[in-house]
DNA sequence: ATTGATTGGTGCGATGTCGTACTATATAGG
DNA sequence: CCTATATAGTACGACATCGCACCAATCAAT
């Protein structure tokens, strides 16, 4: 049981920042003009928090409430989501998906996945479901760490 | 020998990406005031590649070569790179590090090495360095799939 | 109930990313 | 050689990210 050499670690990192960039490419040129990544994002969490308080999707996503605004001024501009006032706390805000907004999601996975078929066919896909318990900890792990410094 | 759902797929691709963020924000959170990881991305692989031109290096981390003439006027104007004229071609330069640069890249490394450490003690470190090689090879085929677009 | 501290959201300014257009140099075809 | 095309780099503008400051609403501690 030898503790790896840290140079691997920071390989592993950077293999994740290469591809975390790469699918992020894939993903955005399957998406209407104007919308990003982020956008599909925030639209893909909604399917299952529908409602949610920007507050809360930032935290979600790590990103600061400044930039949730923004994102979410793309979603409202563009017709995808509606914000309403939060009922339980003058504060703050809700938001919704719209039919649009659904319509997005639905259309953008569609569109994803004949490159999502290929990468089965050609790729060895049974390692990345193998991987995934990994990633998850890692990520829980980094999450974590971030809280407790 | 059964085909992984889709779904898979997308939530692996979803972990790297909030593993992407985490780890950059811990890199990120050890560097200068001023830079960001990109610059330290330049840094570290002039280390190997030292007189690199910068389209070879906008090329080797797939952003438009204007993002990298904006990342190295910010590490130029810091002291940490110096950029030449290319003797083997008028339209192009060279890219060299100073000393300062290499302090960098070294002060930087020293600085994750706790964190290093801590996530060695605590995360089963060994499982990272198993799944490198298949985020290796998901790298590459990622990347020549875009080729062939 | 009053008042101080906290929290959700946004405006603003600094900086980063990247597409378009341009210049200077190099290369290819005749 | 001469000219057309391609390539390296940059200026500029549009938009994204995010820290700071601010306001309105809530919460906490009397």
């Amino acid at each position: 049981m030898k503790a790896p050499d840290p140079t691997v670690l920071f390989e592993v990192f950077n293999e994740i920042g290469i591809i975390e960039q790469l699918s992020r490419a894939l993903l955005e040129a399957r998406l209407p003009d104007g919308l990003i990544a982020p956008h599909f994002a925030v639209v893909s969490h909604l399917v299952r928090r529908d409602g949610a308080t920007p507050i809360n999707m930032a935290r979600a996503f790590q990103v600061p409430k400044t930039s949730m605004t923004h994102t979410l001024k793309g979603l409202e501009k563009g017709g995808y989501v509606a914000l309403k006032p939060n009922p339980e706390d003058g504060r703050s805000k809700q938001v919704w998906l719209t039919q649009k907004g659904r319509a997005l999601r639905d259309q953008t996975i569609g569109a994803m996945a004949p490159e999502f078929s290929k990468l089965v066919g050609e790729f060895d896909a049974l390692r990345l479901a193998e991987i995934k318990p990994v990633l998850t900890d890692l990520r829980i792990y980094l999450d974590a760490a971030r809280d407790t410094k």
